[in-house]
DNA sequence: TGTTTTACCTGTGAGC
DNA sequence: TGCTCACAGGTAAAAC
């Protein structure tokens, strides 16, 4: 499951290999993998054959790679089991393997860059770049003050150096919301999935249901704290894997699920307190919490 | 307008 | 052994 951390795991794997590369040949295996392209599969293959790519970038769970001499980019989400490998020129399919792109770097020479989604909620496009609303650089891996026109509403991440905390805590004040819900609401600040924000909560002490706009100016600050030091602390580990769902542009796994205090410990002695994590539905999935030390 | 629910999708494992 | 069903969850559209 894709978050943050994960996705900056694969967009630095993909920077070295990709940028100032050359796209030679694109094959969609399922066009399901472009929903988020406004055109078809012949497409989407032709306007990239032959143009070369100039960074790899990042805000939230976004990746995009900007174009050179154009005013799009190749778009990327990986969904919940997508997966962005680097593979030898012509080296045999992946299992689940959706795209496969063929570029020349003038340093590595030739390799494939596979697109494989499970699940296949993750999808590619080609998209328009446009101005981001406050004029600063649009995410981590550019300096360029474009998103693509699909991420354009999507909030800064807590890595962000533009992120403002003061926004952040004014925003909470305006929502009637239970805080696990504002957290995963990528327009309020993205990066965060159910793995991260349950985490966090746990960190912070924070009851998931507990309405945003009741939570204090100074408790806000310290779950912002305590969000950036488990997303630092998942990035430094490789990110969180379980099973296959998630790797690097090698196929590798991350190891922060052996950090995991509350996301998917259900029955487990909480490591502060000693008391049960209880699991609780939410919104078609789970909060994983400490109902002795995260109180309502 | 703001908030909540639903649809999309497939592999895995539990239960029968 | 083979079948059914619940579950995992990010995003956007639909419903409330």
């Amino acid at each position: 499951m894709p978050e943050l951390p994960e996705v900056e795991v694969v967009r630095s794997g993909l920077e070295p290999a990709l940028t100032g590369a050359s796209i030679i040949a694109v094959e969609v295996l399922d066009a399901r993998a472009l929903t988020r392209h406004p055109g078809t599969a012949v497409d989407f293959e032709a306007a990239l054959t032959g143009s070369v790519m100039d960074a790899v970038v990042r805000r939230g769970k976004f990746l995009w790679v900007p174009l050179r001499a154009r005013n799009d980019a190749l778009l990327t989400h990986l969904g919940m089991s997508g997966q962005m490998l680097l593979r030898a020129s012509g080296a045999p399919r992946e299992r689940h393997e959706r795209v496969r792109i063929a570029v020349s770097h003038p340093r590595h020479g030739n390799l494939d860059v596979v697109f494989a989604d499970q699940r296949t909620f993750g999808s590619l496009a080609i998209d328009t770049l446009v101005d981001t609303l406050d004029s600063a650089a649009a995410g981590s891996g550019s300096g360029r003050a474009s998103v693509p026109s699909q991420v354009a509403h999507i909030a800064r991440d807590p890595l962000d150096p533009a992120f403002s905390d003061a926004d952040f805590r004014l925003l909470l004040k305006k929502k009637s919301s239970g805080i696990k819900r504002v957290l995963l609401d990528q327009t309020v600040v993205s990066g965060i999935g159910n793995i991260y924000a349950d985490e966090s909560l746990w960190a912070a002490r924070i009851h998931p249901e507990t309405l945003a706009k009741d939570i204090p100016s100074p408790k806000a600050t310290e779950l912002l704290q305590e969000v950036r030091f488990v997303l630092q602390k998942a990035l430094a580990e490789g990110g969180t894997s379980f099973d296959a769902q998630y790797v690097n542009v090698n196929g590798q796994a991350g190891y922060f699920a052996h950090s995991l205090n509350a996301y998917g410990r259900t029955g487990d002695a909480c490591p502060r307190c000693g008391h049960p994590i209880i699991r609780l539905a939410f919104a078609n999935r789970s909060s994983h919490f400490c109902a002795h030390c995260q109180q309502r």
